[in-house]
DNA sequence: GGGGGTATTTTGTCCAGGACGCATGGCCCC
DNA sequence: GGGGCCATGCGTCCTGGACAAAATACCCCC
């Protein structure tokens, strides 16, 4: 798929780059008749060939549009237009978050990630968390890291490998903070249930809202990423689940999320909410009807006091 | 089950059902045209409407495609020779591994998974943990578990979101045995790269290794699963990496993963090993040069001892 | 000069039907 | 009975056309 042999430019398949850019394989074939970018060369079978340069600036593109570009202004830009749009439009997570992350830090734990000291990462993130607790760690650090990363690579300035190196360390030790909370006692406590749709791959959005809510004394089931549709809703009734939350980043496209949201709605009971968070900007642009969207998980904490202590 | 809606039959759209059964919308088109079947109405736009009865026969042909069943023969049966199918297509499952899990043992954990209790399972598993070790857990334990689970799920004894819920929980108890085990003290201990290629979701078995190898004094770095190729690469570079460890389930097509390892070889350092492990059976048919297969995760133990202790 | 309603453009998804490569299955022959 | 060859099954890609829903532009009236 990626390359055949040893000539050295290296292509994707359209479905590769489908995978790779969350651009459905008709909507590339389209921009490429109306707007002639991309305009793949065609491997020895006749079939679109993209290369790595192409993926990069849809990736750009796609940002562009998740920030409220509009496909006629952007796809025909040059790169370096865009790249003067996207300076110009998106904000940087770079600004100082005040917070218990300063930029300093912020940039020094990217150091820890381009240098792949993976303990000292782990251990750095594990010493900030008792310094600052849970909650604070979930939202003034790993919140703005996750930002951070991802803008970072989608410059090109960070390796995917370095990424996953990144989520794995987070990974260890935001499972390790939520072992620590312990069950809540009262048999009153919300149950959640959470996961992501089939085509939402990233978990950490899960785990950071599992620490909260378990911090909040909710009883968190995971069903982890990827989960059908209609197990969601067969898991939701088996469980008893008073809270569904799914998690959302930008690798979804937009339509999916909006017609799943709506047609879970409809199948789960009227009384089980449906609450759906993560970075993609379509939850928040879109509303959908029974379906409550978050955009920090501050939010989400103050939410659920809300419904617990009404009176 | 999801009647209480209106009478009025409701239907889905060719991406629900792509996104509910995960057959693409060209093969659920090119198996109406050539199989008569789905064979979905059409909405007032002129656009196929799938019935829900069509979904949950579409899922059934999925999962008989997944245990090996050819399209051809399975597309055109009616449900009631489809459910034959099903429960006719009978590998050994619960030939009892006379082991730290006995029969018994295996039956009372499907059965808490059934039972959809989380902490239950939890704490089972982590009882046995504790009980018998952190290698005979993995090998005798979560091994026969994996298998007995896939086996119910193909058989349509279990539901998705329950094989989710098992594996979540494996999850949990077997990063925690991982975070248990100490840093290896020596510079010499072997280091260790994990991950999977894209294509390649389940992670359960890179946690066992990761659990194995830990245990026998490796360095072990973790990439989570889908990895690209070229950033394993890169990865065990930066990482200066001696083993290169892969895992392979049924997922994977088996081209992909030969392929895919011969090509990885090809462009590692020749002093780094590259070890491939799994339930994947084209592992063991058809050998790569340069590419250890492991059957089993003892297989894996007893070559990094004759690895560290050659003299 | 601004607000609200209508025309127009933009844009993603769907459709039909054809083609082709790759792997599997069956068959023959050794 | 096993290895090699051919037929066929099967998924994915192709072209090019169409249309609805959203986004924008326009315009009229207050």
């Amino acid at each position: 798929m990626n390359d055949r042999a040893r000539p050295v430019a290296i292509t994707l398949s359209i479905a590769a780059v489908e995978r790779d850019t969350g651009l459905s394989k008709d909507t590339l074939r389209v921009w490429e008749r109306r707007y002639g970018f991309p305009n793949p060369g065609r491997d020895p079978l006749g079939e679109r060939a993209y290369t790595l340069a192409d993926v990069e600036k849809l990736r750009i593109i796609k940002r562009l549009l998740d920030a409220g570009h509009r496909p006629g202004r952007v796809v025909t830009q040059s790169l370096e237009q865009l790249q003067a749009i996207s300076e110009q439009t998106v904000e940087s997570p770079m600004r100082a978050t005040e917070l218990a992350l300063g930029a300093a830090d912020l940039r020094e734990h990217l150091a820890l990630i381009r240098g792949h000291d993976v303990p000292r990462l782990r251990s750095q993130l594990t010493r900030l968390l008792s310094r600052v607790g849970v909650a604070r760690f979930v939202n003034e650090v790993v919140g703005p890291l996750n930002a951070a990363v991802g803008d970072a690579w989608l410059r090109g300035q960070l390796e995917v490998f370095e990424e996953h190196l990144y989520t794995e360390a987070v990974q260890v030790v935001l499972r390790a903070a939520i072992a620590s909370v312990p069950e809540p006692p009262g048999a009153d406590a919300p149950r959640v249930l959470l996961t992501t749709f089939p085509g939402e791959p990233h978990g950490l959005g899960l785990l950071m809202a599992e620490a909260v809510l378990a911090l909040e004394g909710c009883r968190c089931v995971s069903l982890g990423t990827q989960t059908p549709l209609w197990d969601v809703v067969l898991a939701a009734k088996a469980l008893r689940s008073d809270i569904v939350a799914l998690s959302f980043t930008g690798c979804m496209n937009p339509n999916q999320i909006v017609d799943g949201l709506a047609e879970l709605r409809g199948k789960l009971q009227p009384g089980v909410r449906l609450w759906a968070g993560g970075s993609a900007p379509v939850l928040h642009r879109r509303p959908v009807d029974g379906v409550e969207p978050f955009s920090t998980l501050t939010d989400v904490s103050a939410a659920l006091r809300r419904t617990r202590q009404p009176a």
